[in-house]
DNA sequence: CTAAACCTTTCCATTAGTGTGAAGGTCAAG
DNA sequence: CTTGACCTTCACACTAATGGAAAGGTTTAG
């Protein structure tokens, strides 16, 4: 399929396709024209990448990581995705970074959510609150 | 504390710790000189400042997440945090916010450790794999 | 054949986060 | 009082991710 079409099958926008290609996280072939060809599996694969920045990660980190999330959807043929030491390195950093991620989000996660609870059980109206900031200024 | 005081115990740039002031998410005060003043507390909130941007937050999140992370820390006084229905709200989306993220990395970091455990199993040298990528050109 | 709808590349713009340098004010030490 | 180490603001620049316009090629519909 050529570009319009997989910009509209994901939602992503045919500027953003493009950038992905640049940067080294999806791998079109081209028609003899010129044109950009997209098979069934780049729709996946689009979504996937959009997940992840969304989720906050790099186009450098998904360049690293993708490779192997690819190879782990199709475990028909054991591995079949090419990896040399360096690789797996990376491989095992990102995987390091991302747990650290996970880490502070889920610390942050509590405190925001036992913060939510606490005012939902107190403050059931709208309690116009008082004490000061800890540095100066009132916040906002 | 001046600011340089404070750089060097975050070993976060001075530099950036003015811009976190502008975007509002740190505020001193200022002595009679212009100078920006901070207390002791300002090393913790910075150092969780970092943390989050680390973690793939955005400033702006930040903003609307950290008067209550402070808040949950000094547990000594119930909730002393000045919050309206909107903030609230805010912190609400945030937090579905982060909890997506957390699902998107916690799935991704399954797929990863998988892989690196069966590339570590199986390929224990480096056995100068094969097959081809699914879209096209050879990866990197 | 022409017009519309797509595609291409190139370039410029914007936002967020960060780095850096200029021009100048403040302060403590000598 | 001068020097050096800090501080201030302002401004320009870079990268990453994104948006968009310009100028031109291709394809399809009429």
């Amino acid at each position: 399929m050529k570009i319009g079409e997989l910009a509209e099958k994901t939602g992503v926008a045919p500027r953003l396709l493009r950038y992905y290609e640049e940067v080294g996280i999806l791998h079109p072939f081209r028609s003899g024209n010129g044109y950009r060809t997209y098979g069934e599996p780049a729709i996946d694969r689009v979504l996937q990448i959009r997940e992840l920045l969304e989720a906050g990660l790099t186009t450098e980190m998904i360049r690293e990581v993708l490779p192997c999330l690819d190879a782990a959807k199709e475990e028909t043929e054991a591995q079949a995705c090419p990896v040399d030491d360096k690789d797996l390195d990376g491989l095992r950093r990102q995987l390091i970074s991302i747990e650290r991620r996970i880490d502070v989000l889920q610390r942050n996660q509590r405190a925001i959510k036992s913060y939510i609870r606490a005012w939902e059980k107190a403050g059931v109206a709208s309690p116009a609150a008082s004490a000061g900031p800890q540095e100066a200024e009132v916040r906002r």
